[in-house]
RNA sequence: GGCGACGUGGCCGAGUGGCUAGGCACGGGUCUGCAAAACCCGCUACACCGGUUCAAUUCCGGUCGUCGCCUCCA
């Protein structure tokens, strides 16, 4: 496959460095609060990429922090009278709870930085024995002029980033560009022991302290949003390869940025913002499609009006695995055809063998999702186009919902390929009520029991030689 | 000011030097007691101005506009 590097600024043949294994780092959440929407976005980038390499038959190592000490985790825990370590695991557990809803599963390893002092600590030493990290005060800093390659992933010069840089209060940098790897203890602020004394590390330090520590150097895809290039990602290259002596990553893959700024969703649903809210308002997979519609590398529109949109994305692979489903469960083989006779059953498994082989080519294409998708519709429509003309057998039907269900999974869209969960009997008594009251050509009363199983959240359809009662989203 | 991205049909959004993206919405039809689902048909774009080319939405230059980053925001 090829992927896109943004060190180099191109797309790259893709080759793990360990054979039949790669080897990825995510930059997940600073956990102060309940999450953006945007922090959804990385990591569902993150969980796809693992899946479609899955797919491949690599073993995947993905590991995603949680920045569980910060500046804004120790403000709030000193607002709300708690401890900052209080506040950092509640958000956490949040962001884990949240992310879960998606159903993309966990990334293999979630470090906290609280949990990595040590190796945080370790890789400071490091950095101050060659050179490149000095003490000041009870604070630790690297030192950017120093590394010569600083500014590399971000294009920017040195130079010029020293006309703006402005230098926080009660910081002794011997140059405004270098930044903090260890912070000395104010009151008020959580710390741990360090040969520099009390302190708490900086915020780059954990990243650079964490993936090296779960993947080693040169690991192969080290993650994140576009807004993480400078400083967080500019400074952990420093860190990194100013303590190993050795290339830190081998691919820099950056997602895009959400745009929030559509008014009518902060008009008609109160700024939605959190994860949480969006996915209380909107199926997980709704969002998941939103995002897999356009490119990972592009700024994406977030509003009421493209979530919306998705939803009836949903509901459309909903019902072609449902048919599908419903094929396969009646058996048999297809209705005989007076043009197109059995050949039309093979056509159909031709088509899906194609749609598969763009697929793969689209999604070796730099994670091309959208195009990607566009393959999953067209085959829906291939198949419901065979299945209306009676033209699949159960067979037939049994292939290609297992085709397609390996292509939704890929996407982490699984949930589009399940049943929809059971019916309650009592809707089902409804159903069969209003069949009844259909039989006896009673419309009116036949209406009414369709609107009260539509209230109660179902929809029936009218199928041949009966009906069919599915969860209305 | 510096670095980077981007301007595609009613909306979202892929992609390409000449060949239908896809979805949603909309209009017409088939089916149907009604409806839904599904299928068929229609809707055919590429900011603007130059240039290169047999041919540009797709390459080059410029203009206008939008967005991100430029010390701690995914």
């Amino acid at each position: 496959m090829r992927l896109y590097d943004s060190l180099s600024q191109e797309k790259k043949e893709f080759v793990p460095r360990d054979e039949g294994h790669v080897t990825m780092y995510f930059c997940g959440p600073t956990v102060y609060n309940y999450v953006h929407v945007g922090n959804a976005r990385p990591y569902v980038v993150s969980m796809v990429a693992k899946r479609y390499f899955e797919s491949l038959g690599y073993r995947v190592t993905l590991v995603e922090n949680i920045t569980d000490v910060d500046d804004k985790i120790i403000q709030k825990a000193n607002a709300e009278g708690r401890s900052a370590a209080e506040v950092g695991a509640e958000f956490a557990q949040a962001y884990r709870d949240d992310t879960d809803r998606l159903g993309l599963g966990r990334p293999d390893v979630e470090p906290l930085a609280t949990e990595h002092i040590r190796e945080i600590i370790d890789l400071i030493e490091k950095l101050i024995e060659s050179g490149h990290a000095y003490q000041s005060g009870l604070d630790v800093y690297f030192k950017v002029g120093g590394f010569a390659d600083y500014g590399k992933l971000s294009k920017q010069q040195v130079a010029e980033m020293r006309h703006g840089a402005r230098v926080g209060v009660g910081e002794d940098k011997a140059d405004p560009l270098d930044f903090a790897l260890w912070k000395g203890a104010k009151p008020g602020e959580p710390s741990w022991d360090s040969p520099w004394g009390a302190g708490r590390p900086g915020w780059h330090i954990e990243c650079s302290a964490m993936s090296i520590k779960y993947l080693g150097k040169g690991f192969d895809i080290h993650g994140g949003g576009r807004d993480l290039i400078f400083p967080h990602h500019e400074n952990e290259i420093a860190q990194a390869e100013g303590a190993l002596g050795a290339p830190f990553v081998r691919f820099w893959m950056h997602n895009g940025m959400l745009n929030l700024g559509d008014e009518k969703m902060s008009k008609s649903l109160g700024n939605i913002l959190t994860l949480r809210e969006i996915l209380d308002r909107y199926r997980p997979e709704a969002l998941v499609m939103v995002f897999l519609g356009s490119h990972y590398r592009s700024p994406m529109e977030l509003n009421t009006e493209v979530l919306e949109e998705a939803e009836q994305q949903v509901n459309r692979l909903r019902n072609v695995f449902a048919a599908l489903a419903d094929r396969v469960e009646a058996g048999g083989g297809a209705a005989p055809d007076e043009k197109t006779g059995a050949t039309t059953a093979v056509a159909l498994l031709e088509r899906v063998t194609a749609r598969e082989r763009a697929f793969a080519d689209a999604m070796a294409d730099d994670l091309n999702t959208a195009a990607a998708l566009a393959e999953i519709f067209g085959l829906a429509r291939e198949a419901n186009a065979a299945l209306a003309a009676g033209e699949v057998d159960a067979d037939t039907a049994t292939q290609v919902r297992a085709k397609m269900g390996e292509m939704v999974h890929v996407l982490g869209l699984d949930a589009v390929a399940g049943s929809g969960g059971d019916i309650p009997v009592d809707i089902i008594a409804m159903a069969e009520e209003r069949q009844k009251c259909r039989a006896a050509r009673d419309f009116t009363r036949a209406d009414e029991l369709r609107a009260a199983i539509s209230e109660r959240g179902y929809e029936v359809r009218d199928v041949p030689g009966g009906f069919k009662v599915v969860a209305a989203k």
